[in-house]
RNA sequence: GGGCUCAUAGCUCAGAUGGUUAGAGCGUACGCCUGAUAAGCGUAAGGUCGGUGGUUCGACUCCACCUGGGCCCA
């Protein structure tokens, strides 16, 4: 028996089962790096690029603080895929890796870890630190993204604190100035009145305190109808029918406020209503001291007043009328101790948690009223010094006394004046300083700003953002959003980590001098000796000899401190990396990143484009979701469902997290768990064991021309498979085209699990295994084989580039050698294969396989055979003329022993007749007529004997 | 709380413009093979399409609301 097995053209190969991805990974990585394969496919492009062009995917530059996590994989990972594939297609597809290196996640980390040695150092000195620290994590998230087979000018990636990069900045600067686009105002930010520092909310530790909480009456000075005193105050929508209304219009009429900050009070210039909440007029018995009424108007939101009227003592009140805040709008009211109108507005953020549904608001003292205060362009008032005690400008009992000693003052005052009708002490978390412990407040200062209004500078990013793709399509309806409703931008911080704000100021009559030759001076600096030249030179160093101010001629100058806030530095990676570099151009075909950077960085870079060029940097933005666990819930170290690519490469190798970042839709959330690893990692096996069991049978393919001419005389079963590839490779590139990629990898991986493992591959084993070397059959199937494995890694390579070139090697070896699967092209559509008849009727042919097999299942149930090639099958023509044809055929894609066509429409199932043949393990009545090898069925005799 | 968004079998995905019994693969169960063997093959069981209500002769596909995720604000 074991003789006939040496007579069969099993399979061979060295090519292991087993993938040991991590040893094959770290050996083609340093091949990738020897033979140059980046550098060689960039070249080889170049020249094709001329006809096809090029293809700019612009990298969105990652924060080096720490190691990647698997949101920074997969976004690599994706743009990785892309620029391989287009690469294959012939385009010129470079791809520069960049990092963003200033801002304050840095300076904090490093003060956490140099303590309080930070005094010791000089500015420049610490920005060193700084940048050694930013370096160190570019080279390890670097080592991270080679490790995941991402090719890209690793050797030369863009920094934001690249001299070049840092010139580019400041020059945008002044062109976006010049362009009028730069200005300066008022902003609240966090300030410690103790360290008399501006703090980043990352500076900020909350902490229980006692604060008063205060409720304060602002009079309504007019509340009676016109023909009096002239326009009421009380809009008349509400009033006119109720007769409760009409005689209290007599009293005097106040909103009610609630606050826990009354030094806050000398800055209020409006009070906040909720336009979609009810608001009640609550008359009471009057608390104002020495008045001539007994009863007195409160209106306050109705969900308060429970709570409002158990605070204040008030057992006895009426509700006289009630209505919407929004008919509130516009109303003016005093302000409790200050010659000023305070302004009734309206805002959504105002809530009935507590309070009386009214908020006091003071747009230099905190975040909310700030943006109140853009909406209705109130002034910003700013009494508080940066020692946080109070200018001239306030009523002489405050002025000069320190923000919290104005507190009590302020109450007293109240008080006095019967405008405070309730003081209690309550403890809350209120923001503290992280250096000095100390309470910090929210204080308006002098801050730097893009003007989005500016020279239509909204309407043409608007314009902008429908002239980009936006996939998906949504993407354009959320950016669309934010820009619509933004604010100006405040592009300036108080920090040391970045790139000075290169603005100079006249020492005489503090005019700053921003554009032209000023900005000219501070880019020749940076050029020269990067950003730290400006923190290392006075003014006069910098600027050139002669200089005197446009506006008072005076010749002393000072510089601004403040630094530029990241997002611009980053906005400005199409300007300072696309235009800078010769291989690449501006704009960029793609930008890709998560969807935060809606936000973020499509939109700093987009404004900065639209006032430096008028147009978006990009001609599409593709964003994808963030990663989850397999519940949907994202990733945290609390729920300890972290997934780290470092792991995953550890255990199973990068090929498998490409191959699940390939697996999903990218535009939803991406779900990743150990789960859902083992099955990308049964898939993987799926197709490296498909590929392999091809690579098997091609051992003694030597294609020549006499066998090339088989191409065009394949038997029609491989000419059907050819076909099936040739709509996988449609199916492929469209979906690469489409950035589909989950399409890419489930046609793939459907085709290896249906179309060849399942049915074409098992099906041709006899005719590969059992006949002659050299026959039509066999050498057709190789011929198909060698096609189908070909287009398969060609196909796969960027999503599995390591298996794919490792794969390569093998196929090379048997054929020509190439040096990288990556210098090769994408497999094209051959037209000769596509037969619309052929696969109709393959159509069919599967169906009745299935037909066929549900019969032999109930055999082999009943134990009557096992193997399917113990069956013979009768099959009734009748409705399926068709077969008729493909007679000859039918034992070898059933792979049964034998197939009888009948004339009615059944199909039965029996064992087959004669004997089983030793070699090929078929049943035939042939077996035992052939002398000398009684064990052998015709087909096999008459190929040992040849 | 607001803006955008997602929700189809245990998992990953398909399901033009609404129209017969909602598809695939994996996984699972059972079985076969031992010449792809830490592999390969077959059969089968699993969803009423997150929930509720509506529009319609008819909805997984359209609308409203709700629930639960995600991103960004607050």
């Amino acid at each position: 028996m074991a003789e006939y097995k040496q007579t069969l053209n099993l399979p061979k190969t060295d090519f292991p089962i087993r993938a040991n991805l991590k040893n094959v990974e770290e050996e083609c990585l340093a091949k990738w790096e020897g033979d140059e394969i980046y550098a060689r496919m960039r070249d080889r492009e170049r020249d094709k690029g001329k006809e096809k062009g090029q293809y700019i995917l612009h990298d969105g530059p990652p924060y080096p603080n720490g190691d990647i996590h698997l949101g920074h994989a997969l976004n690599k990972i994706l743009k990785d895929i892309i620029i391989k594939y287009k690469s294959m297609c012939g385009f010129s597809a470079p791809y520069v890796p960049g990092w963003d290196c200033h801002g304050l996640p840095i300076e904090t980390q490093l003060i956490k870890e140099i303590g309080d040695k930070r005094k010791d150092l000089s500015i420049t000195e610490f920005r060193q630190k700084c940048k050694e620290y930013a370096l160190k994590y570019v080279d390890l998230q670097r080592k991270e993204f080679q490790r995941l087979g991402v090719f890209g000018e690793w050797d030369k990636p863009y920094l934001t604190i690249d001299h070049s990069y840092e010139e580019k900045i400041v020059e945008l600067f002044g062109i976006l100035a010049e362009k009028g686009y730069i200005y300066r105002g008022l902003k609240p930010i966090h300030w410690c009145p103790h360290c008399e520092t501006a703090l980043a909310e990352a500076e900020i530790e909350y902490e229980e305190d006692r604060s008063p909480s205060t409720y304060v009456k602002f009079e309504i000075p007019n509340p009676k109808p016109a023909c009096r005193s002239g326009r009421s105050q009380i809009p008349n929508k509400f009033q006119i029918q109720n007769p409760n209304i009409q005689t209290a219009l007599e009293l005097p009429w106040f909103f009610v406020i609630w606050t826990t900050t009354p030094w806050t009070l000398p800055a209020n210039v409006a009070i906040a209503a909720h336009p979609d909440y009810e608001y009640v007029f609550l008359e009471v018995e009057s608390r104002t001291l020495n008045v001539e009424h007994r009863s007195e108007v409160y209106i306050i939101a109705k969900g308060l007043v429970e709570d409002f009227v158990k605070r204040i003592g008030i057992t006895d009140y009426k509700i006289i009328d009630k209505t919407k805040g929004k008919n509130l709008e516009g109303i003016l009211v005093k302000h409790p101790f200050i010659e000023r109108d305070s302004l009734l507005v309206l805002d959504e953020y105002v809530t009935l948690e507590q309070g009386t549904g009214l908020v006091h608001i003071a747009p230099g003292h905190g975040e909310e009223d700030y943006k109140v205060g853009l909406k209705y362009k109130l002034p910003i008032v700013m009494p508080v010094d940066e020692r946080g005690h109070f200018d001239q400008t306030v009523p002489d009992f405050i002025a000069g006394k320190y923000y919290d000693a104005a507190n009590k003052l302020i109450v007293e005052r109240m008080q006095t004046d019967g405008t405070l009708l309730k003081l209690e002490f309550f403890k809350h978390p209120y923001p503290h300083c992280w250096r000095c412990k100390k309470p910090v407040i929210f204080r308006a200062t002098e801050q730097w700003f893009v003007a989005v209004d500016h020279n239509n500078m909204r309407q043409e990013a608007l314009k902008a953002i429908g002239d980009t793709q936006w996939i998906p399509s949504w993407g354009e309806n959320r950016i669309r959003g934010m820009i619509d409703t933004r604010p100006d931008w405040c592009i300036s911080r108080q920090r040391s980590w970045g790139v000075p704000i290169p603005v100079f100021y006249c020492k005489r009559c503090g005019k700053p001098l921003m554009t032209g030759r000023f900005n000219k001076a501070i880019r020749e600096l940076v050029r020269e000796s990067g950003t730290n030249g400006w923190f290392e030179k006075e003014a006069g160093e910098i600027l050139p000899v002669g200089t005197k101010c446009p506006n008072c001629q005076h010749d002393q100058f000072k510089k601004e401190t403040d630094i530029l806030d990241v997002w611009f530095e980053s906005g400005s990676s199409h300007a300072a990396v696309l235009e800078n570099r010769e291989d690449l151009r501006w704009p960029a075909d793609l930008y890709l990143e998560g969807s935060d950077q809606h936000r973020g960085w499509f939109q700093s870079s987009l404004l900065i484009s639209v006032g430096y060029k008028g147009r978006a940097p990009y001609n599409a933005v593709l964003t994808h979701g963030f990663t989850v666990d397999d519940k949907g819930k994202k990733m945290s170290k609390s729920l300890g469902n972290i997934i780290s690519p470092q792991e995953v490469i550890k255990e199973s190798g990068a090929d498998i997290l490409r191959l699940w970042v390939a697996s999903c839709d990218f535009r939803n959330d991406m779900a990743a768990s150990k789960n859902i690893l083992i099955q990308v990692q049964d898939a993987y096996t799926k197709i490296r064991n498909t590929c392999r069991f091809l690579l098997s049978n091609l051992y003694d393919l030597r294609l020549t021309t006499n066998d090339l001419r088989l191409a065009n005389d394949l038997l029609e079963i491989d000419k059907w498979i050819l076909l099936r590839l040739q709509r996988l490779i449609e199916r492929c590139r469209k979906a690469y085209d489409t950035l589909e990629f989950h399409v890419v990898y489930h046609s793939l991986y459907d085709f290896c699990v249906n179309d060849l493992s399942a049915f074409y591959l098992d099906m041709s084993k006899d005719r590969l295994y059992c006949g002659g070397k050299d026959s039509i059959e066999r050498r057709s199937a190789q011929f198909a084989i060698n096609e189908i494995l070909q287009a398969l890694i060609k196909l796969i390579a960027p999503i599995l580039p390591f298996t794919a070139e490792d794969i390569h090697k093998y196929v090379a070896s048997n054929q020509l050698p190439v040096t990288s699967i990556f210098l090769q092209s994408m497999p094209k559509v051959n037209e000769k294969y596509l037969d619309k008849q052929l696969e109709d009727k393959w159509e069919k042919v599967m169906l009745l396989r299935e037909e066929v097999y549900r019969e032999i299942e109930k055999l082999r149930a009943k134990k009557e055979i096992a193997s399917s090639t113990e069956a013979l099958v009768e099959i009734g023509i009748k409705g399926r003329e068709w077969i008729k044809e493909l007679e000859p055929l039918l034992p070898m894609i059933l792979i049964v022993s034998r197939v009888v066509l009948i004339e009615n429409n059944e199909i039965i199932v029996r064992h087959a007749d004669g004997q089983k043949c030793e070699r090929c393990w078929l049943w035939s009545e042939s077996v035992g007529k052939f002398a000398g090898h009684p064990a052998l069925c015709e087909r096999c005799y008459s190929v040992v004997t040849n």
